[in-house]
DNA sequence: TTTAGCACTCGGAAGAGGTGAGTGCTAACA
DNA sequence: TGTTAGCACTCACCTCTTCCGAGTGCTAAA
């Protein structure tokens, strides 16, 4: 266990390298209001935190600097959430005083606060389409050969996909065959919408007319959807600006991970309540690990949609963040609480 | 005017140059099998480039550098576009060759091709929406208050935007007011949309039932379209591939004013047929002082529609990007041909 | 247990010297 | 008159050394 000094000695360190970058030395410790011993005694005492795994040294007589297991150990028992500053809060509640209609615009806004007010990289998963429920189908000829095809859902979410028609299909046809499948496809999942019409509607739309064979072929294909969840990223530049990232090599695979998408997606998944931090190794990606994540989940009534996540170097303003985080993760929840 | 010895040593300088990021020097180019004289022939030749403003040192004694005024004039007189390579040609055609049906994928496979066959930063401005005709208008209620409004154009892109709907609205009348706008607003222009419901509309719309006072204002404000031509961009991590851009500052300038779009998209816009080069100092943007940005535009029909463009180093490959980018903008062209 | 003192370590800045790729200039040559 | 060989010169870059200072660990005294 810590003494109580070596609890006040850590938490001077990481306080301070956070903010600075610089490895802390143990006059500088002494120093600190907060701390009352003379620097041999903080030597010590730091030696001691270093055997324990909780500090490092850059080089044989340099300052000390966290290590992975002290920030785990810091935001673990250290962390006392700070709170949000009167230029956070106006910005925060400028956004969200206003009206908002748009699902993007609620988490495309969210993510450039976040990004703004912390200098890091903000990443918000959008939710997972496929489990809306369809509202209104509509289907839209553009010229012999093709159609469009719109999917509103109960989330306000709107789809489209093009897709060829058979050439026989007549205007009024057409119309019929859109209210039967409205008729019989409203509420269902997204992701349902292609078996549904295997079992239900095909024979239904036979009765109706001929040529829907085909029709129902390419509909069908249309219907399908295999959109992963959108991911809306702010303050991409951010990272350059963090004195660790001064190395092209290293912003570079950190950036391209974030082009991909995919891995970050799969990363941020969670079902998890509250707030989640990866520190460094703590996640699986080579190019993420001098990298924090801090993410934090978003209802819709009372359902996990998505997630919002900031991506920052090790070194990261956990205090700050994780006020941050909470505080709009809250507020996008609250928001589409409204809505429905 | 060049002698066709200064001609030769100016296009190896640049060849040269493009491909190594090397001061050549004058030794270097006499060995080329295209130069015949000696050492210090060249010294002379390149001295009096120097002079013409053709060349640069980087310092007192280094090989030449082509300097903007180099680069001009080899692509206005010197440049041959290059055969695009087999590997080009198949993934051009792997792609192009599969039938596409919607614009953004065309596009943004095109922006792909672009940044991974380059390893540049493709640029693609899609059209202006607001010019696109009507096609089909939907208004889906979403809960009490808000609706969504999905319009399809003539090109088969669909917008949508949530409203504020007043609470009286029947969903009978809806239907009668959607049949209504559809009969008299189809083939208009979004950016008249406006417009025609003050002229045309309203009045129609009064006669058939109460209410519309309320709805059609917010009607109205749903079909307001202020959202700027879309920006597709590939390969943005490429820059960070170029040696000219290890330094961490001029790449975050040009990341952020890439995020940015607005400045790019006004830099993008032209109407100028064929293909555009902007080198260096050419462009007004402090950030791509070292870059240049080649442009091609693409067509729906005999209507240009938007831009195609690369950006990358001054020292850029021109003779394979030239190629490279007229033959997409061919391809996109021809594909969009096919549709309409 | 704490602290003062001291020798020690190491990164980083500054300077010196050497190397090599490249130049410009001059004078001889075809 | 244009071309070329020869040569002195320049400058970036590398390496080696030196010096400095911030910081350490250890020891012995308080």
């Amino acid at each position: 266990m810590l003494t109580s000094r070596q609890l006040q000695i850590l938490k001077v360190i990481i306080d301070d390298f956070i903010l600075t970058a610089q490895p802390v030395g143990s006059r500088y410790i002494s120093k600190k209001e907060s701390v009352e011993s003379s620097p041999a005694t903080i030597r010590n005492e730091m030696a001691d935190l270093e055997e324990m795994g909780f500090l490092e040294k850059t080089h044989s007589s340099s300052g000390r600097v966290p290590s992975e297991k002290g920030y785990r150990f810091y935001v673990d028992h250290l962390l006392s959430p700070s709170q949000l500053s009167k230029n956070e809060k106006t910005e925060i509640e400028g956004t969200f005083g206003q009206r908002m209609l748009e699902f993007e615009q609620v988490v495309e806004r969210s993510a450039g606060i976040l990004s703004n007010l912390t200098n890091y990289t903000s990443i918000i998963l959008g939710p997972e389409v496929f489990e809306n429920k369809l509202k209104q189908l509509q289907i839209t000829p553009l010229n012999k050969e093709t159609a469009v095809a719109v999917l509103v859902t109960n989330t306000g979410h709107v789809e489209h996909r093009v897709f060829t028609i058979p050439v026989e299909i007549e205007p009024s046809d057409l119309e019929k065959m859109v209210n039967i499948l409205n008729d019989r496809l409203k509420g269902v999942a997204l992701i349902e919408l292609p078996n549904r019409l295997n079992e239900e509607v095909f024979s239904l739309l036979r009765e109706h007319a001929e040529h829907y064979n085909d029709a129902f072929h390419y509909l069908r294909s249309a219907l399908v959807d295999d959109k992963p969840a959108k991911l809306y990223v702010g303050g991409k530049t951010n990272m350059l600006m963090q004195p660790e990232f001064r190395d092209v090599d290293k912003i570079r695979s950190i950036m391209s991970m974030i082009e991909e998408e995919r891995d970050i997606a799969k990363l941020l998944k969670t079902n998890d309540q509250g707030i989640q931090m990866m520190i460094g190794h703590e996640n699986p990606f080579d190019a993420l690990q001098h990298c924090s994540i801090i993410t934090a989940n978003y209802y819709l009534g009372n359902q996990q949609v998505g997630t919002i996540a900031l991506l920052g170097p090790t070194r990261m303003e956990y205090n700050r963040v994780v006020a941050l985080i909470e505080e709009l993760s809250k507020n996008m929840t609250k928001t589409f609480k409204e809505w429905y």
